[in-house]
DNA sequence: CGACAACTACCGGAATTCAGGTAGTTTTTA
DNA sequence: TAAAAACTACCTGAATTCCGGTAGTTGTCG
């Protein structure tokens, strides 16, 4: 059994590149090339593809959603993301998403070829430079700022925000007046400087923080 | 240049077993073990290991934090992940936190000695168990419930509420009237089965729509 | 074309957030 | 042991959310 492969990317030149690296490749095939993501969720209704080569920028839509849709649609079929040099930040949700696999577009035959065979086996894989980008999104994100500390309090409010509780229930729960827990709130959003419970929540997550 | 090993793990066999693995391996050396949180970090401001084998079951502190104390204290040590078999859904936020690496405690020698090699090299190591955990948190997410769908605007608005923008300032946005925004967001609320925008997030992330 | 979904807009009212403070008590830590 | 930080609690008032509806106007698709 060949591994069928398909294809999603909206650059010709790109879908041509990979296809001829696995021209000579006999134990994988590629069975489509699609071009936009309403396309590709059209195609794989019909062909249940083995590995999914997906291209992050789409014209239509969101690549990392169109990750997500692909494993919803079947779960078994494995996602290879493929970027340019210039993004970064974007492999673990890609992960996150269901994604199998990540590799920068000047992926060389070889190193190609091992990850569809990485990813078909049920494994991850990660090119060098993907994981190069995770580090340097960390990197980037707490070598900027003086780092953030919250308070043992300030955390634990901040992870039953999070929870999706509000500032009275909160309250209740901690056994502290709904007033306590405002000034919490109200310093939390000092300390990451923001305005409300989503920024809160949102930039939290960006530092890691919860 | 020995590759330095620190070991954090609260249930001293498990500390045993890996020392005992890697006696045999003259290329590694561990030069530590820690039981807690507070212990590592303590640890790491005298000593910098090149890898960290770390529990994700800390008594004192969440290990997932634990690992972005560790990023955030010296960028360069790699981190593997070590868990116990009932776990799942950690690994990508791990890897999100500068983690390199995830195995499962029942790890082979052979294993384990991979996963530290090629992390120390800069790579990404997830054991087939850990690709495994990963696809389970994303089918488990999605198979039980019937696939909610958004509305064009609904999605919009999901989003907009994800960047921080509250009510009024999204229908300046969008050019439309409060009220309307409004309504959108009380059907996303309907649909989602949540009662604030906070769940809301939160919810949506879960499902992977934004 | 007719039905159905989506988009738009509105009302009233209770609950909650958010801004900008002050201030006393306990805990940590240098 | 002091000083600093954290924790607690309070005030006022405007802004916003959230709940429960209703309802007219597009689209869209069989």
């Amino acid at each position: 059994m060949r591994i069928s492969i398909l294809l999603v990317d909206d650059h010709p030149l790109v879908g041509d590149g990979i296809k001829t690296m696995l021209a000579g490749e006999n134990s994988m095939e590629v069975i489509g090339v699609c071009k936009s993501g309403a396309e590709t969720l059209e195609f794989i209704r019909k062909k249940s593809p083995d590995v999914v080569l997906q291209d992050i920028n789409l014209p239509d839509e969101n690549g990392l959603v169109l990750c997500g849709q692909i494993k919803q649609h079947d779960e078994r079929i494995k996602i290879i993301g493929l970027t340019s040099a210039n993004e970064a930040g974007i492999v673990t949700d890609f992960l996150a998403r269901g994604g199998s696999g990540y590799l920068l577009k000047n992926v060389d035959r070889k190193e190609l070829i091992e990850a569809i065979r990485t990813v078909y086996g049920g494994k991850v894989y990660l090119s060098r430079e993907a994981s190069d980008k995770v580090m340097e999104q960390i990197h980037g994100n707490n070598s900027m700022q003086p780092v953030i500390i919250l308070t043992r309090r300030e955390k634990q409010i901040l992870e039953l925000l999070a929870e999706g509780m509000k500032g009275p229930k909160i309250a209740e729960h901690l056994h502290l007046s709904t007033l306590t827990v405002e000034t919490h709130r109200k310093n939390l959003f000092r300390k990451l400087n923001v305005s409300n419970v989503q920024l809160l929540l949102r930039i939290a997550h960006e530092k890691r923080l919860i």
